[in-house]
DNA sequence: GTTCCACAGGAAAATATGGAGG
DNA sequence: CCTCCATATTTTCCTGTGGAAC
């Protein structure tokens, strides 16, 4: 049944990266000088959860790698290193320069100056979730030493920058921005066939699985596979020679739920409304709908704009949209309580 | 049929937002 | 403080569609 489980798992970085090809190559420019040992610019990538900003940050650095002798990649994942000493006590540990140091006692810009001090081939560091680091001054440290190349992995740029030392952010504005957006169903697809392919014994899915599982994940690659890693693994368990369509179902019901609540979350005030006024009174024409959300809100926007908001929670799979004329109507999406997945 | 009108959604102009630099 | 700039949101203007009344 699953023929390789690496390939599955969170964080495996393929041999070739679907649909990234123009992001892949921004950022392997930024990247470029570090073959003639010159300086490189500090390179920020940024994007929703899910759309490839780790993957295709460790894709570039290998084959980097693979292309130069003298260079050297870390990964540090500032979430869960989340402190300046716990980051750059990573990144020493990993040039494997941390023999002496303990926690206690070893003052943080001792580390800094190791940093400093080491003479060994250049580095590319990749901070991940940097926006989660709790003091980003760390950021700071790095960026002041020449010999290490700096890629920062965030969800928002604004975020960032909000955080951080004032001088630094006019540094950062003039680096090199890789900006990355949510998949469409059929990259998500072509992901999820390259993953089984590879991963998982022949027949075990059908494509209409991963196509529903592109279409349960929303955008998000790595919701995706881990939806299919969840299905393998339990159909494994469980002895099946294939993925059931029931087993799907469960794997895919979290992550529908999740990304659900994410959308509602990220709904402004006024497209909540919105929103709302669809969940209580579906279902609804666009115009009853402007009508009660004009006399809600303060400042209502136009027809154009809330039909703008509706179809982007279409999009987003929070409503329905029955109808293609002057027959439309808005509903709830999954109110009528079927089966999400056929 | 024909006409009317609410509607979808594209394109472009207008406006708001947020930060840099003078 | 203002201006410039980039980006995101909103509005304006528009074309095309199809249901409904005539």
């Amino acid at each position: 049944m699953i023929r390789d489980a690496r390939v599955l798992r969170a964080g495996f970085v393929p041999r070739e990266v679907e649909h990234r090809d123009a992001e892949v190559n921004h950022l392997s420019s930024v990247l470029e000088p570090i073959t003639n040992g010159e300086p490189v610019d500090t390179a920020i990538v940024t994007g929703p959860s899910g759309a490839g900003k780790t993957c295709i940050s460790k894709f570039v650095t290998e084959r980097l790698r693979e292309e130069v002798l003298d260079v050297e990649a870390i990964y540090v994942n500032c979430w869960r290193n989340y402190t300046r000493f716990r980051t750059l006590y990573q990144i020493l540990d990993d040039l494997g320069a941390t023999i002496d140091i303990h926690r206690q006692s070893t003052p943080h810009d001792e580390l800094v100056d190791r940093l400093q001090q080491h003479d060994g081939p250049r580095t590319v560091v990749i901070l991940d979730e940097v926006d989660q680091l709790e003091d980003p001054s760390v950021i700071y440290d790095l960026h002041s030493l020449p010999q290490f190349a700096i890629i920062c992995i965030a969800n928002k740029e604004e975020e960032l920058f909000s955080r951080v030392d004032d001088r630094l952010v006019s540094r950062l504005r003039s680096s090199e921005h890789v900006r990355m957006d949510n998949y469409h169903d059929e990259q998500l697809y072509d992901i999820l066939s390259a993953r089984a392919k590879w991963g998982l014994d022949e027949n075990v899915t059908t494509d209409d699985q991963l196509y529903r599982i592109a279409d349960a994940a929303a955008g998000d690659a790595r919701l995706a596979i881990g939806i299919l890693r969840t299905a393998a693994s339990k159909a494994d368990r469980e002895s099946h020679e294939r993925i059931t369509n029931d087993i799907l179902l469960d794997a895919a019901e979290d992550a529908r739920a999740q990304i659900k609540q994410k959308s509602i979350d990220s709904l402004t005030p006024h497209q909540r409304v919105v929103y709302n006024i669809v969940r209580d009174h579906e279902p609804l024409g666009p115009s009853e709908i402007h009508d009660r959300y004009t006399e809600k809100v303060d400042d209502p926007r136009t027809k154009r704009t809330v039909r703008t908001y509706l179809s982007k929670m279409v999009q987003y799979n929070l409503v329905d949209a029955e109808g293609t004329s002057r027959d439309r109507e808005y509903s709830l999406v999954g109110s009528e309580a079927a089966s999400p997945m056929q």
